[in-house]
DNA sequence: AACTATTTATAAGA
DNA sequence: TTCTTATAAATAGTT
């Protein structure tokens, strides 16, 4: 259609080229819009230019509607086009069933890594964000359960050693008592009888249980020392992130 | 073109709808073959027919990267349209723009609650996602913050506690100590002396240390009960998540 | 941008 | 669907 023939390549000349683009992308339009007004279908038409300048040309001017059609479409095809079985050439079918699986498994690692997003669709890459956001929250929640665990393992030993704190605090006031009780009682003897008096021989069970007391005290502090190594590694697993 | 002139309206006639549609169709994939080729333009055309049948072209048969670009470009000429100032009718202007802001901010409130993410674009969802998972970060960073200074401050009263168990328990054998060497002392003091001896007294001071260290024990035990009250609603915050 | 000689697209018919 | 053909439309080269 014109004063010659055209051929099938690129014009050279940049002038005609930009009038050319011009006359036909108005035509390209036009038949875009002629065909989805006579024939009832749904048109969307996207030009750049030569020098990156945007076209378009959408059927009822919503191109991200059609745009979103066509994801879901294209992501249906090749679901379906995935399950194709011919038992042609048996041998041949299940290598390529293996390497395309081996693939698949290549291109969802790299996914999974964040990497190569640029191939996967809308309704790809919301499953794999689903995907990533579930392991995530296994990860958390199994970290916030050790944290937990560490937490009231602390405590614990925290209730343990004041429990400890608070029995040989009451153990110091009855020593303190038994002296001055001694005391008091070697002051009178003093004055009244200088034989000795099997009473003080009384204080020996309470000396032992104290012994004991303080034997259960080094186990705990040892407990701690190793709960505190243990805790470390779990603390550089939840601030680094 | 054709034997008769086509008025622009829906063929009613399905034959010749459907008919008129390959044709139209395959002309149209011509015409934005030729222009892709004669003016080195990037075309991309998606048609889905009366039945929802997909038809598509595409320069370099790439779709999804011309959609991509039609994307990136879109996005970006919305925001510079959004730039727009004119002062025609300044007020009904200013109105416009205030409801408009309202309605973006609406909009922006449902797409942060995950609601009506359809109508937005792949680099919008990927803004979006982008913006909530760095929110995210922040509030996880804090909550690792506050566990942090919890588990520290617990394990900084386990060690004073600890000190304390061991300065008491040093207290203790001193005190079994000197109860020992006073016991000796007065076993021997009987057999060759009656006279009340001004060494017991010595010990007055000791107890008034002793009492000092109980008092402080007590002061820690209750800085402890504040510390547990603080952390429970801490432990909700992380754990219910 | 407008003109026009041609080519191209396609409606209708087979 | 596909082919044919008459005719409408598109457009290359020119002004």
């Amino acid at each position: 259609m014109g004063r010659g023939r055209v051929q099938l390549k690129r014009i050279e000349n940049k002038i005609n080229r930009q009038v050319t683009f011009s006359k036909r992308r108005g035509g390209l339009v036009k038949k875009a819009h002629e065909i989805s007004v006579l024939c009832d279908a749904e048109v969307a038409l996207i030009v750049f230019s030569n020098r990156g300048k945007l076209f378009e040309y959408s059927t009822d001017s919503c191109m991200e509607k059609i745009l979103e059609r066509y994801e879901r479409y294209s992501y249906a095809e090749r679901q379906l086009s995935s399950h194709d079985t011919d038992s042609q050439a048996h041998w041949t079918f299940e290598y390529a069933k293996l390497k395309s699986k081996v693939e698949l498994l290549q291109a969802n690692h790299r996914h999974y890594m964040g990497q190569e997003l640029g191939t996967l669709s809308m309704k790809e890459l919301q499953s794999l964000e689903q995907q990533l956001d579930i392991a995530l929250k296994h990860i958390r929640s199994r970290k916030n359960q050790v944290i937990h665990e560490s937490i009231s393992d602390l405590q614990k030993k925290e209730k343990v050693m004041q429990e400890q704190n608070n029995i040989i605090a009451k153990k110091i006031k009855e020593r303190e008592k038994d002296i001055a009780e001694e005391m008091q009682w070697q002051t009178q003897n003093q004055q009244s009888s200088h034989e000795p008096d099997s009473s003080t021989f009384l204080l020996s069970p309470t000396l032992a249980s104290l012994n004991i007391g303080g034997t259960y005290q080094g186990d705990v502090s040892g407990e701690v020392r190793t709960s505190e190594l243990a805790l470390y590694p779990c603390h550089l697993g939840c601030f680094e992130t």
